[in-house]
DNA sequence: TTGTAGGCGTTATCAG
DNA sequence: CTGATAACGCCTACAA
């Protein structure tokens, strides 16, 4: 069914139909007679065949680390609301952790010609920037700070030292750090960076012993609890640089049968989920992940509606701000 | 840049692109030359014409009521992880648990035109059936039962009836449930008709007193966890029909006093990430969303090969089993 | 092995 | 206000 045999049974030209279909410059006895048709067939104007005439897909790709991930849900569910309000479409792009995939996607996107991507990531490697130049579409980047390309990101760094901050005005000096590899520059580099510059900033050394690096899982946390635990100098209170890793740490802690927040704190960052319902509840740093995603699709709608081919060298680094919340467990 | 000027550039005419793109049955000079030619350019065919001339997207449609909920997101995952084997792109429908929304999205998909649709429903409608029907596109609906389409879905009834049995063996015999409206047949219904019948098959009485229903939210769990225990014949069990009500329910029980188990047992049922998290971790019933979204991908594309315009009553309706989880509230 | 020509379903231009 | 006609970029007979 299309626009010709639509045509053809209100017995008008398939350009009036067109217009009835868009701008409606049609007189009231072809309006009618059209209207009857399209109802009666159930006719709808196929995609495919706009796009490729008009060359606006209003399809808007969306990377994302790996779907099933708090954080990626909830950045995803404020980017989709948000599109849907300017009538765009998502194809989504779910990397399930592999650079390959992203890459992947990157080059999938542009074969359906999307008007825009949304790029949440995690690592952005050279071939990255080399794809992403050659793509000619606007890329907004979420939650990872970037050379040459507009990106929305928390402030990593002084959310870490105001936690850093305020277990030392709780009285702490020994603090110790679990942090992941500095191939994520966010979490791996930002949060480490603000942990240390805060000790320092209170003169308080650095002791390289209380730094322990893992993954993202939350056996990581738990085994590396139970490092920072077997040390010699015991700290008094750890900062891990995501709920997860603090869960995990909670999870040795309590085992072992230390009192949280008595015997050791814990913080967080990030406050997901569970930080509200674990037992103690988790002093953790509220990170607005929907609100990116919201405030990255709308910044990419206004680059599309601005006409850019692509935003490479639009340096509007937009840096989130967080919040401190004060649950049970320091 | 499109193939007309790729071919310019090689010498060659665009049906020798195109056969080069496709099944490359070029001679060797020409396909050395084009390679060049379309390396030097970077050129990439444009899936909107293949589509208009092939009519075939390679286009999924998938439908979930809020992506940001942990079922959906790992439904998502287990869905489009598969779907990526088969060279599918997915588009997203993200409903924000709007009905309206369903229906927007099903529209919407079909004037993409997408070569099938994945649908996560809640409730679903007569005129949800009526859009179904005239999709003219196959269809697979996951996590509720459906007539006349096929879906995926979890046993609830035989889950919720091993929930209250597991609970009975324990020991308990009034046991107060916590369950959600009937628009929701799943988790509404038969999870309420689990629990009935299993107190009734091992003869006990139903106190209607004892069975409260409310919304899906944790503090839905809390106050209806409150009016049980304020009741003169107080439950020494609770099982709340998901794991965020169980929550919220032991979130109650303990603010008031009361210790878990040993006053009162509870148990969920969906064996969420928080269910392992939360002290005493939760007892519950695993449910495989991510393998239903894999499931449901591959039933979707086994139709979509067999080159099915329609899955209306092709009733092959897959019941997914479970697992119990017994951990430390009951 | 290659080129020519036609068409997929729209929208946009331009006369009428 | 309406209709004919030419694109959009690709794939695919068919002929050479």
């Amino acid at each position: 069914m299309n626009i010709v045999e639509i045509a053809k049974l209100a017995g008008v030209s398939k350009s009036t139909v067109s217009r009835y279909l868009n701008d409606g410059y049609v007189s009231e006895d072809a309006s009618t007679k059209i209207k009857e048709v399209i109802e009666k067939t159930g006719f709808v104007p196929k995609r495919q065949a706009q796009i490729m005439r008009t060359q606006k897909t209003n399809l808007i790709g969306v990377i994302v680390p790996k779907i099933s991930t708090e954080t990626a849900a909830r950045v995803v569910e404020g980017v989709t609301k948000e599109l849907s309000k300017y009538g765009y479409e998502v194809l989504i792009g779910n990397c399930e952790l592999s650079i390959e995939k992203e890459m992947d996607y990157l080059k999938v996107f542009r074969s359906y010609q999307v008007d825009g991507i949304i790029f949440m990531a995690t690592e952005i490697t050279p071939k990255h920037y080399e794809l992403m130049d050659q793509l000619n579409v606007p890329i907004v980047v979420l939650a990872q700070r970037v050379e040459n390309y507009p990106c929305i990101i928390h402030d990593d760094y002084h959310a870490s030292r105001d936690a850093v901050r305020f277990l030392l005005e709780k009285g702490h000096e020994s603090i110790g750090f679990i942090g992941v590899g500095e191939y994520d520059v966010a979490v791996g580099v930002e949060r480490k960076r603000g942990y240390k510059d805060e000790l320092m900033a209170q003169g308080i050394a650095i002791d390289e012993n209380l730094i322990q690096i893992g993954d993202f899982s939350q056996q990581s946390g738990y085994r590396l609890a139970k490092e920072l635990m077997e040390l010699k100098r015991r700290p008094t209170a750890i900062f891990a640089v995501t709920d997860h890793l603090a869960i995990g740490c909670m999870e040795y802690l309590k085992e072992a049968g230390y009192k949280i927040p008595e015997d050791i704190s814990v913080m967080g960052l990030g406050d997901t989920q569970i930080a509200g319902l674990v037992t103690p509840k988790l002093t953790t740093i509220h990170y607005y992940f929907q609100t990116l995603g919201v405030r990255g699709a709308k910044l990419l709608v206004d680059y599309i509606q601005q006409g850019k081919s692509s935003t490479k060298n639009c340096e509007s680094n937009f840096i989130f701000t967080y919040r401190l919340i004060e649950r049970d467990s320091v």
